[in-house]
DNA sequence: TTTATATATCGTAATATTGCGATATATAAT
DNA sequence: ATTATATATCGCAATATTACGATATATAAA
């Protein structure tokens, strides 16, 4: 086929799922440090920054917006993107969690 | 064009974002949920578990091994997969590190 | 109002992912 | 050696992603 099947997951598989999807781009993992790093990135700078085409800068800015990851804001006739609190916190929970549930190597194969 | 420009980004960015990818899909995190949960698992719970084809669990399987993040022991005629310890805390560190780095939201937009 | 600048969207080609039936492989039991 | 069981791989169809040129839109300046 070639489509996921999310009815059989939980909310909260798919939830994760689409946030890590979102992240899992060598270029929007630039785009979140650049943003990481300033507290604020006007897209502009990114296309020069980046070796990448406006177009495709916009695009991934829209994945990770999509994704509620972050936002952006209308400043003049630029765009000014941040991090949304929110989403970053309730997924930098989940991994944490996620993560810190790993019991280690015993009884492993 | 269609495949990333990974030439243009770091060996980091490259790596984090390629992990990330593998765990990027519902079916992924449940299997990993799975075996953080007992610590071990065989393949063929998996497919009665979750309500996928074993042609596809085991690809799945194959990706998550390719990564680095589960690894496989042959275990008589089935296979106990349990998790990769350094690249679990690898990516357990990065990811703390990257999720830490925000610092809130002043000078936000 | 016209012009310049910044960003978004459209359309498209190349490639990757998802899921599965069919089949191959590999170990264990008979 | 044959058979049963578990897992992997192949091949394929449907869909998604990536990147970008071309173009649309929207704000600011002249």
């Amino acid at each position: 086929m070639g489509l996921t099947k999310t009815e059989i997951f939980t909310e909260e598989q798919n939830q994760m799922a689409a946030l890590l999807k979102a992240m899992a781009h060598p270029a929007r993992i630039a785009i979140l440090q650049r943003i990481l790093k300033s507290n604020t990135c006007i897209c502009g700078d990114l296309v020069e920054e980046l070796g990448l085409a406006q177009a495709t800068i916009s695009q991934h800015l829209k994945e990770l917006k999509n994704a509620g990851i972050i936002q952006g804001t209308i400043e003049g006739v630029s765009i000014c993107y941040c991090i949304e609190p929110k989403t970053w916190k309730l997924l930098q929970n989940q991994l944490g969690d996620f993560f810190a549930s790993y019991k280690g190597e015993q009884n492993c194969c």
